[in-house]
DNA sequence: AAAAAAC
């Protein structure tokens, strides 16, 4: 009964683990084995029996880990013996559901299902908001056994009666804790309650935080929990870098950064939606294939800059958190971080969308004298210091769409005597358009160093000391709304 | 402080 899932046995170790040893039927195998994979990962060795065994999980999985896999699997596998080609709706209802945080997870996901179902009689669609609902009720209409879907838009058919939920026997919430950190609960609690009681459920969550924990033991019966990675820790095969850079310089600094290492495909991270559509327009002047993807563009804007990347159509893809969970790129060698993360887990979010299915990766952050606060929360959260250098950044992103200009050194110093301003326009790049106006000259262009720069960044005594003394860190996250009070009020019972 | 998500 008490069953330690991953580690009994001994023969494993001499021979390599494959597919076959779950019992997963052939016509799934097939769709594995098309996708190229022949070596379950540690995820996927300790979650498919405990699926398949019909027991809740609790997961903590980096993303990357093949955790979609991991669940979609063994679902496929214990919906089949039911499957049947009817083409009734009614003989098609929602029987594994599975939530996710953002659209474009949701989307991912749902491709994974297809295509590990794609030869079983199986159906699967997926809704999200921010597109028309018609198609959507379409597919539902017609039927369904795999749902897969944010919360909102499916709350939406719900109230439409375009989808029933009664029929649910699994349940997946994915990045659990990123749901709740987005203000998800009421609409989980909606939707739990249109659930059968009878059900099977499986969360993951990057972290197990107290909510997390109390959404568990709300809704989920004596579950089994798997931790492949200790959470919040990182991939070893992602190097990280710092760079210490005047705010001011890193869009010069991303764009050097990308043409030095001759980046082909890159995500950048910025903190702000506009931020990133900003960068983005400051890359295409300067040459760089960018387009930004944030929650401010439309969803086709979304999905387009997305499948461009995929296509390799897009160098820089600039994104804001939307991208940092779960997004999985082929191959990509590299992000970089324009901004640090508000929030340290997202920043071990971020840099898992590199360096993942065994690759190396490089994560480059810029961090500016303001930022440090930030930095030191990831060094706690990971819990060790980070490689910083300075960098040189010899090449200027120019607003104006004039090419950048080659070693041209900035940001240094004020001189100590004062040249003389020119304030009539000037230049010999041209002539221009139209004469310079006072503010198309950046004003202050010219600060006072900052002492961050003057002094080298000392990761040695003072991260050492802080990585010591937070060896166990404390969780600070506050809920924003009263968890326990809307957990406690729905009246769902305890595991019974 | 900012991002995400239903209309």
């Amino acid at each position: 009964m008490s069953d330690s899932v991953a580690t009994n046995t001994s023969t494993a170790e001499a021979t390599e683990p494959t597919f076959d040893q779950f019992g997963l039927s052939a016509d799934i195998l097939k769709a594995v084995r098309e996708s190229g994979y022949t070596t379950p990962t540690p995820i996927q060795a300790q979650a498919i029996p405990v699926v398949l065994a019909g027991r809740d999980v609790m997961g903590a999985a980096q993303t990357g880990t093949g955790k979609t896999a991991s669940f979609s699997l063994p679902i496929i596998q214990r919906l089949l013996p039911n499957a049947n080609t009817s083409a009734s709706p009614a003989r098609h209802p929602v029987r594994a559901l599975m939530l996710t945080p953002t659209r474009e997870l949701a989307d991912q996901v749902a491709a994974n299902v297809q295509t590990y179902s794609k030869h079983t009689p199986l159906r699967s669609t997926v809704v999200f908001g921010g597109v028309d609902m018609n198609p959507q009720s379409d597919a539902l209409r017609r039927g369904v056994e795999i749902l897969i879907a944010t919360p909102g838009r499916l709350l939406d058919h719900v109230q439409q009666k375009t989808v029933n939920l009664g029929q649910v026997q699994m349940l997946v919430l994915d990045e659990a804790d990123r749901m709740l950190d987005m203000g998800f609960l009421p609409d989980l609690q909606r939707i739990l309650n249109l659930l059968p009681k009878e059900r099977q459920t499986l969360l993951f969550s990057a972290t197990f935080s107290p909510e997390i924990k109390k959404l568990a033991s709300t809704y989920l019966r004596n579950p089994q929990t798997i931790e492949v990675a200790r959470s919040n820790s990182t991939n070893a095969n992602v190097r990280q870098i710092v760079y210490e850079v005047h705010e001011s310089d890193k869009s010069g600094a991303v764009a050097q950064l990308i043409r030095e290492r001759e980046l082909k495909q890159v995500i950048v991270f910025c903190n702000s939606k506009i931020g990133a559509s900003r960068l983005a327009r400051v890359l295409e002047k300067d040459g760089i294939v960018a387009t930004a993807i944030h929650g401010d563009r439309s969803q086709s804007e979304r999905m387009q800059a997305l499948d461009a990347f995929k296509r390799g159509e897009i160098e820089a893809l600039v994104a804001t958190d939307v991208a940092a969970r779960g997004l999985d790129i082929a191959e990509l060698p590299a992000v970089i971080n324009f901004d640090l993360p508000f929030n340290a887990e997202d920043y071990v979010h971020r840099i898992g969308r590199t360096g993942r299915a065994g690759a190396s990766g490089d994560a480059l952050s810029l961090c500016s004298a303001n930022e440090r606060k930030q930095l030191a929360d990831i060094e706690k959260l990971i819990k060790r210091p980070l490689e910083v250098e300075p960098l040189e950044v010899t090449m200027r992103a120019r607003r104006d769409g004039t090419a950048p200009r080659r070693d041209e050194r900035f940001g240094r110093p004020e001189r100590p005597e004062r040249t003389e301003r020119r304030h009539t326009s000037r230049d010999e790049s041209g002539p221009r358009r139209r004469t310079a106006g006072t503010h198309d000259r950046p004003r202050g262009r010219q600060q006072p160093i900052d002492e961050f720069f003057l002094k080298p960044y000392e990761p040695s005594p003072s991260a050492m000391k802080r990585h010591e003394e937070t060896v166990e860190p404390e969780r600070k996250s506050a809920p924003k709304q009263p968890l326990a009070a809307l957990l406690g009020g729905l009246g769902m019972p305890r595991k019974s």
